[in-house]
RNA sequence: GACCGGGUAGCUCAGCUGGUAGAGCAGCGGACUUUUAAUCCGCAGGUCGUGGGUUCGAGCCCCACCCCGGUCACCA
């Protein structure tokens, strides 16, 4: 910290001294409040609405942080501002007294949470104002918030420090108010369909039900190694066996991988399964939940999207991800039937792609770069290849693809759900198939998940499953484009 | 991991072709009893990300490193 930010602690903590040496706690136990600042504004609005004269007072007691003052020599105006909004304040000195209000005066900096009593009115300009009879200082701050008229821009702060970007940018606040309603709305919508919300274990010793690197750690007492859950899909459904027809799972998975701006190494997922359901019924299950969860969340099903909005009434565009995939790169994978084939048709386009790449994540490389941007709109791909898909029902009618749908907005995936593979025989041959990817090197292949198995001989009704991506659906509800920006505490480099 | 952009006062930002570091807000002192980004007068405040180098002289040029953002790679 250089001297000019020390010197500026130094002067709080000064001011701070000078308080208690007055007998003035800076940090009081408690404070009663009567009314939030967004009660205290109403109680007023409602006070005139009725016709009520100026002598019937309205006594409030408030608190909250002081975000401004403006110092008029034997007057000061303060805003105070508490999780529901935000009033000015009045404080005189013939009513405090002259010494009282000169200590306030005195010890006062913003960004103190301040406690005011008094009666409201409105100032000759409409606003609503508490003229102050009493004050208390709830909590001295020793920090200078950041600038009141531009805010904190600085993103690297406002990550790492994100009090500080919900203290001066309401439209962060916003953000996670959203994102909290839009949670809220996914329960509401599960809950009312007689879905049970469950919750399964992060630490696994084996971590499966997704193509992902896992992070490991270690178990001292049992001395072993344990891993964070990538997924929680492999337990869900085995509380399918147990007879919970319907349950869901919103929670953190931790993938090993890089950062990026749809990309964090911990996110939110919601899982869903239902038995008796196969993907065509959880297709519809999604868009109506989005639906559902956009007019409860934004109160609309159109949603801006830079010039244009996304409109997410249901139904949803569906196409095969085959036909998608033909018409904005002309391949028809169906007509490639080995890697090197799809990979010769692939040439021309000027994708690269590792020599390795199997068949399936050739045709994941077409999807990811020429169709996934395009589907701004909220679109579902249904039926994809086989060896992508090592949990998913084979179509019965073509046995290279499976039931299998993602659900696309914004240009982003948000959904992915299929039929869900319940032939413990061939879940066990898919199993041994991404055993020896393994062995070839594929790190994010399943690993055989021997005790899922047994749970799968004991027999799992035909099931609908699905995981969406909850960071991703409030990314394209907010119009943002980084999922930082809708992550609390996102993932950044630790720093000395 | 590669490439591009960025890091200057507590915060937001300027800083020319290399010539002794600037503003606004915040702070401190003063004036001010209807302000709303209050206003007015004055003052103070800098490891220019870090470490080397070139130069008479570096915020600016060169090298290395750190952190952030973006693109790519990775990531169904």
């Amino acid at each position: 910290m250089s001297d000019r930010g020390q010197e500026l602690i130094e002067q709080r903590q000064a001011k701070l001294e000078r308080l208690r040496a007055s007998g003035c706690d800076p940090y009081p136990a408690r404070y009663q409040r009567t009314h939030t600042t967004q009660e205290a504004v109403q109680a007023l609005q409602t006070a005139e609405d009725k016709g009520a004269t100026p002598q019937e007072e309205i006594e409030v007691s408030l608190a909250g942080r002081v975000t401004a003052m403006r110092l008029m020599g034997k007057r000061t105006f303060i805003d105070l501002r508490d999780g529901t909004g935000k009033i000015q304040t009045d404080l005189r000195e013939d009513v405090l007294g002259d010494e009282s209000y000169q200590a306030f005066v005195d010890a006062v900096d913003i960004g103190d949470f301040v406690g005011v009593s008094g009666t409201l009115f409105r100032t000759r300009s409409g606003e609503i104002t508490v003229h102050a009879r009493q004050y208390a200082f709830l909590a001295k701050t020793l920090r200078p918030p950041p600038e009141k008229w531009h805010g904190l821009q600085d993103v690297e702060v406002r990550y790492r420090q994100r009090y500080l970007d919900l203290m001066a940018n309401a439209p962060v606040r916003d953000i996670f108010h959203l994102r909290s309603r839009v949670v809220a709305a996914i329960r509401h919508f599960l809950n009312e369909r007689g879905f049970l919300e469950v919750e399964t274990p992060v630490l696994q010793p084996s971590a499966g039900g997704a193509a992902a690197k896992p992070f490991v750690t270690h178990h001292h007492a049992l001395d072993r190694d344990l891993y964070l859950r990538i997924a929680t899909e492999l337990h869900l459904k085995r509380l399918i066996i147990g007879g919970l027809d319907r349950v869901y799972e919103i929670g953190p998975v931790f993938r090993n991988e890089g950062v990026s701006t749809k990309h964090n190494p911990e996110y939110t997922l919601l899982e869903s399964y239902e038995a008796y359901a196969d993907y065509q019924d959880v297709m519809k299950l999604v868009e109506e939940m989005v639906a559902y969860v956009a007019q409860q969340a934004l109160g609309s099903l159109k949603v801006p999207y830079g010039d244009a909005e996304l409109d997410l009434t249901p139904p949803w565009q569906r196409l095969t991800l085959r036909q998608a995939i033909e018409e904005r790169t002309g391949i028809d994978f169906e007509a490639h039937a080995d890697a090197d084939s799809l990979r010769q048709a692939m040439a021309p386009l000027g994708v690269e792609v590792s020599e390795t790449a199997g068949r399936g994540k050739l045709i994941d490389e077409l999807l990811s770069t020429f169709v996934e941007p395009q589907l701004i709109q909220p679109t579902f791909l249904l039926d994809y290849p086989l060896e992508i898909s090592p949990l998913a029902k084979r179509k019965p009618e073509n046995p290279n693809l499976v039931e299998r749908f993602e659900g696309f907005l914004a240009g982003r995936e948000i959904a992915n759900a299929f039929s869900e593979l319940n032939d413990p025989q061939e879940q066990r041959e898919r199993f041994l198939e991404q055993a020896r990817l393994r062995a070839a090197g594929d790190e994010e292949a399943e690993t055989v998940d021997e005790d899922f198995l047994i749970a799968l001989e004991h027999g799992m009704p035909p099931t609908g499953g699905l995981g969406l991506g909850i960071d991703r659906l409030v990314m394209a509800l907010s119009g943002q484009q980084s999922i930082r920006e809708v992550i609390l505490f996102p993932q950044l480099r630790a720093k000395e």
